[in-house]
DNA sequence: GTAATACCTATAGTTACTAGAGGTTCAAGT
DNA sequence: ACTTGAACCTCTAGTAACTATAGGTATTAC
């Protein structure tokens, strides 16, 4: 992760899982997981069994957290990980992780937008009255009221 | 559901869970799953303990399928069943249920958009170079230099 | 010294299914 | 009637990415 070299300090600052937590915006059982599945590296301990963390654990968790937000799985931010690892590397590989994504995104976005339109028409046509002629009830009864939406298969990240 | 009195008819045709399944676009392991968390009631069974079906239960399962479909979650669908079944009512609560829903909806989407148009900036700054000077791994590893994309919390349902 | 807070491990729960093991039943062909 | 293959059965575990809980230890502030 384009580490720069730890200067060695006599001085050099030690924070707890928690300031880790608070400073990379997420929480400390959060920070136990992505050890436990080695996005992050085993912590040193001190006495008390405590893991420490340096600066640099704050920068791979900023790092991680902020490829989560955009939307990347576990599995695509350990890659990207592998990869800050290497600044020497040709970018290319990251640039394809990129673009896979962002088409995924794009699919996502399409699909969304087919539904919020169909949702907007469901509700826009709702008379008001009962349940027995609500055009909503009728459009999920019915696929072939329903313009847009298509079927699909499993769940999704991002919110 | 909107149910027409089923026709007391001697030929009333049933149908397996394999059928089932088909007609309304999901997998038998599915059906079995909505029957087990009670969306589906459980089904009454041949000599040789296989479900049979009936066409209501395709109608049923269908508008579940396409619920779900709409992104609604499986507990929002249980409620639009409850609605659906009881025609008389107002359907106040069906159009609460599904602006609530269009309003998340209208949420992931503005994230989902966010995120795709930060994507499309990385990669477009993304000089082909090492990975040492890469746009991308920049943007990832510091918040600031990104400008639209929030961090959020949980995950969430379509694709 | 003590009390509040932070930390530890290990396990189970979340959502909405999907996959597998290991066995039974059905429908078709011979 | 017999056999084969597909469809069906139950039960359990696995998926993603955490979150929550229980039950205990360490640190810190007063």
């Amino acid at each position: 992760m384009k580490e720069q070299k730890p200067a060695p300090s006599t001085t050099e600052r030690y924070i707890g899982i928690g300031e880790l937590a608070r400073e990379s915006g997420c929480k400390p059982e959060t920070v136990r997981y992505y050890e436990q599945i080695g996005l992050l590296p085993s912590a040193p301990r001190n006495e008390g069994n405590q893991r420490r963390y340096t600066t640099a654990a704050i920068r791979r968790l900023t790092f991680i957290r902020h490829a989560r937000d955009f939307g990347f799985s576990v599995e695509a931010v350990r890659e990207l990980l592998e990869m800050a690892d290497h600044p020497a590397m040709p970018c290319q590989e990251v640039d394809t992780l990129a673009k896979h994504h962002l088409a995924e995104v794009e699919a996502r976005l399409a699909r969304l937008t087919a539904v919020r339109d169909e949702l907007k028409r469901m509700i826009n046509q709702c008379a008001g009255g009962s349940v027995g002629q609500c055009h909503i009830i009728d459009v999920l009864s019915d696929h072939r009221l329903c313009h847009q939406v298509e079927p699909h298969g499993g769940a999704d990240v991002i919110g």
